[in-house]
DNA sequence: ACCTGAACACCGTTCAAGT
DNA sequence: ACCTGAACACCGTTCAAGT
């Protein structure tokens, strides 16, 4: 009965700090994303986590529940940085700056790209801040009802979708060979079956999705991305004026 | 000297079919995409393909080089019978018409979707003809030179972005806990900190991008695909516009 | 040419055990 | 509460060997 109380340690406990071991967390997420940073998110394991923090792999399952939802929160910590920007009187600016934004951050962490956006996993961390700065930016436009719904979706999925693919994952290990098919196929398309494509080869040629042997991060598509904004904000304007003419 | 005559087998091998124990490249490409079809991208293995076979894992590797390369041609192979249709005298009704033949495609494989567009592998095997039909319909818009490597890129984009998000991969296994977290951020969504998130909950609850709990495989988004395609195009004609004043 | 068979260096995850 | 440790059922890929 005595000893009863000795094993409690109520206070002790409560203001003791719990980063004796050094291993949280915080620390979990941010190594998964370092890694993936450096060897890319094929080679990515949990047990890599582990060994880089110098501990077991079953340690990490105190603080995550699988490698899906590590990665879903290594994903969501690489966008913590960008909050979305305030609002101005201007929603096209607004939206234009959301564009920018969205894909620095990629471009600080590249390797993601191929995971945003296709693992609903990872919505459960998303923060609502930019779901509400866009659901704002349209209604200033103009936007309400149904076509909000259809603005909201539209702005969202062409975020993600340009992107993600600007920094679509390289194959990793026979990149002279990969890069050799498609310089070779652009080199003999033939003229008669493919006439458009064959006469703009030199300006398509590692500017444009399909028919590129780099990804953005060794060959950004600034231009492109430019005239894609001024295009959603374009078609967003004409859906204004059809919806309230 | 003699011997070597007799291990000639010129015309022998060329006319015996080469079809003898079953196992070629097409039906291996073939059950890959069954087995994706069946139980998803992240258990799809290049064993289970052999095993699905009733062959070693190691037969596989005659056909193809590497699991990459597997997954790129049966995604390829996804999309195969999606011919581009024929050029009309509306380029509108054209792309158009793209943006609901890749949609359709994805439908009957929807678990390939979050592989496709971001894997620059599988670049290698698409056909030129949907770039040269774009180019096409494009050009006869009206875009000529840089503008065109722009409306080109962004079509691309616009056409993946969309339908790889709407058919993004629910966690597999905590399926009911996935829904239940995302249903509840919305129901106690503060009105104070997201107004307009808030007042329009009952609108985009599981019909809008990162508010759902579904996929497009369960909950299609039909509607907002729909004026997606009408922003694209209407993007594309606001930039003729700018362009030829 | 085409496949078997063994082997290597990994995985994610579960469960029991220590402290 | 937090971590070790062993174990299970897998992976992709290489390399040698058979026929």
């Amino acid at each position: 009965m005595a000893t009863r109380i000795a094993k409690s340690r109520s206070k002790a406990t409560k203001t003791r700090p719990p980063e004796e071991s050094g291993l949280n967390r915080e620390t979990i997420v941010a190594t998964a994303l370092q890694l993936i940073d450096l060897h890319g998110l094929e080679t990515f394991s949990l047990r890599g986590v582990a060994k880089s923090l110098g501990v077991y792999p079953t340690a990490v399952y105190w603080y995550v529940n699988s490698k899906e939802k590590l990665l879903a929160e290594a994903i969501a910590l690489a966008f913590r940085p960008e909050e979305p920007p305030n609002p101005t009187s201007d929603w096209r600016a607004d939206i234009r700056k959301i564009f920018h934004r969205w894909r620095e951050a990629i471009r600080r962490h590249p390797n993601i790209a191929p995971a945003v956006g296709t693992q609903l996993a990872s919505n459960t961390d998303v923060q609502f801040e930019l779901v509400e700065r866009i659901l704002n930016d349209l209604s200033r436009a103009g936007f309400e009802g149904k076509p909000l719904v259809g603005a909201y979706n539209s702005v969202i999925a062409s975020l993600v979708g340009f992107v993600a693919q600007e920094f679509a994952s390289i194959p990793r290990d026979d990149v002279a060979s990969f890069q050799a098919v498609i310089k070779d196929r652009l080199l003999t398309v033939d003229p008669q079956v493919y006439p458009i494509l064959s006469a703009n080869v030199p300006m398509l040629a590692n500017h444009a999705f399909i028919l590129r042997w780099q990804n953005g991060a060794d060959a950004p598509l600034d231009e492109s991305f430019e005239f894609y904004i001024d295009l959603v904000i374009g078609g967003l304007t004409a859906a204004l004026a059809k919806s309230r003419p």
